[in-house]
DNA sequence: ACCGATTATCGAAGCGCTTCGACAGAGGCG
DNA sequence: CGCCTCTGTCGAAGCGCTTCGATAATCGGT
């Protein structure tokens, strides 16, 4: 084991061809006739080469690697999270780059050096907060950037995420449809909402504005993440607003003692009060009963940053802000 | 912006010194006076040098960057993948690597382009399976390995996780302690079993011995991870075992269904029935009640299994198993 | 049958870094 | 004082690849 690994000029050699036409073969700038193109790629299955990626960086200027950046604080679903992670994953890997990992912990810094060492071609960041303190740092850099979620400034940056306001608006549509007269939001903790994070608040705009639209009668809470406390705030919004029939959920790890906690009361779902929910399919298809929801379209955001951080990367312009459409799906909740 | 970037032989020029000098200060190979490297640091710091990693990588032949492979399947709980995500990150970076995200969807092609282009240093692969098709080719590739999980034959590897046998063990002791004499393990969904996880085995049979050795009477099963599967399997538990009244789990999906399910057939937890959890502490304490439970050290398990990359980089021999021991928190549902 | 354009291939010059061997100068020792 | 050993520094040779310009070879048009 452990052979040193083959180089270019072996395949050259093995090919009778020179380096820079093996070269040509892999890369396909330049026209190669059919017979050589054949006899090289022979010699690289034959040697099984691969081609050197800090040789070909050095000498490309291009590292073929992206950098994913993951959240400075995790307020988000983390098995949200993980399917942004491997669709961007697999969307780089279909454009023939690899992804490296950068966490929080080295906060800025650790872009920079990834940036100016040439580790990475370009960034995708992951889960950016209204007043993200990456965001500055990114519009010094050479290097182009996407961003999954909307800071508060985003002008001269890309960024994409799902329209949480037409999220929140087709929650509420849904239920006025269903007769229903009066609905609550039950959002993420508080502490979200505080420090600003995007996706929280353009929900209870959403729902807010849904509301006002369609004659509704409706509030927004924040919802904590513990059992009793979910049950709490449910006895104080069954106690209190006695004509209310409709719940939206947008918070994964509370929709369970959501429903817990309306059994605890007596309440049935969808007979007494329906739920819809704002969440991945899993969770909803795996709730009793399974939730009629508008789930997060992770993988299909984390393959619209990659194809944008592409363009960018060819020299393209892009749209700077790409809001993907929400789409709910009825199940046995409403 | 986007001036281009500063290489050393421009760091040499302004310290007034050989391009192979920066180089020694900046690596410590050789011996430098105080004064020389102190003024090759000044010159990095003003002229904000970072080295190309690609030129590096090539002429030191170490890319430093390592693998990590997330699993070919998502059996395990996800938050505590990404636990071990971070944990791996963190860690490289006190070493001075970076972290290139491999996927399952290029199976062990991936490992072997990454490895063979000299992409990475070496590899870590995450949640690995009794029977994992990834583990032949780490056999037989140059670069070294760690597994994060146990295969069925771990000979040559260096492998890393959770003792889960004493994990299960330690949760029947606890409950032995407490006088309970009758208990029961739910664990992982059957097709978790069936296809071999070796922590869910392991933890199983650590749960048997245990009984046997406290003299318990006990059964384990499998745990399906919705609401009404889960209710049904507590409901025949109460019903055909009166006198259980201790409850392993092992499926953080299914624990606050377990809850509810109790709740729901009027038991009350700890009076009626005690629950002890192998989950991540953030569930047992926004549980209601909060619950006992053994903890998957996810951070020091992403430790362990980078410093026993960076040993085998350095060409040092190292253990073939670590097992870490659990430990178990009391909270308030025993 | 000759010319210019086109196509296919080659050789060589780097890309920015590490590392090896060489070599001045300083210091220790008999 | 001469010799030897360290120290600290330098220059140059690559590492494996891409890419530029040059050069043959081929071709259609006249």
């Amino acid at each position: 084991m452990s052979e040193r690994a083959v180089t270019i000029s072996e395949v050259a050699r093995h090919a009778g061809v020179a380096v820079s036409t093996v070269s040509y073969v892999l890369s396909g700038k330049r026209a190669i006739s059919a017979d050589t193109r054949r006899r090289v790629l022979d010699s690289v299955r034959v040697l099984g080469y691969h081609p050197n990626a800090g040789a070909r960086a050095l000498a490309s200027k291009r590292a073929n690697v992206i950098a994913l950046v993951l959240p400075l604080r995790v307020g988000m679903h983390v098995p949200v999270l993980m399917q942004f992670a491997t669709s961007v994953v697999t969307a780089a890997r279909q454009y023939d780059h690899d992804v490296l990992l950068l966490t929080a912990d080295e906060g800025s810094d650790g872009l920079r050096r990834a940036a100016a060492s040439a580790l990475v071609d370009g960034l995708v960041l992951m889960d950016v907060e209204l007043h993200d303190s990456r965001v500055p740092l990114l519009r010094e850099l050479a290097e182009p950037s996407v961003l999954i979620g909307f800071p508060a400034d985003s002008a001269g940056l890309t960024c994409v995420d799902l329209d949480f306001a037409r999220a929140g608006a087709l929650c509420v549509e849904h239920l006025a449809e269903r007769g229903h007269t009066e609905v609550a939001l039950l959002g993420a903790p508080s502490v979200v909402y505080d420090r600003g994070t995007g996706f929280a608040r353009r929900t209870r705009e959403g729902f807010a504005a849904a509301v006002a639209d369609t004659g509704l009668k409706g509030v927004a809470l924040s919802c904590e993440e513990n059992f009793d406390q979910v049950s709490a705030v449910i006895a104080e919004l069954l106690d209190t607003r006695p004509g209310l029939s409709g719940l939206v959920v947008h918070n994964e790890a509370a929709v369970n003692h959501v429903l817990g906690a309306l059994r605890q009361h007596g309440r049935r779902v969808p007979d007494d009060v329906a739920v819809v929910a704002i969440c991945p399919d899993d969770i909803a298809e795996r709730s009793s009963p399974p939730l009629t929801s508008v789930l997060i379209p992770a993988e299909e955001v984390g393959r619209q940053a990659v194809r944008l951080l592409m363009e960018k990367l060819e020299g393209h312009v892009v749209p700077e802000d790409t809001l993907l459409q929400p789409r709910l799906t009825v199940r046995d909740s409403t």
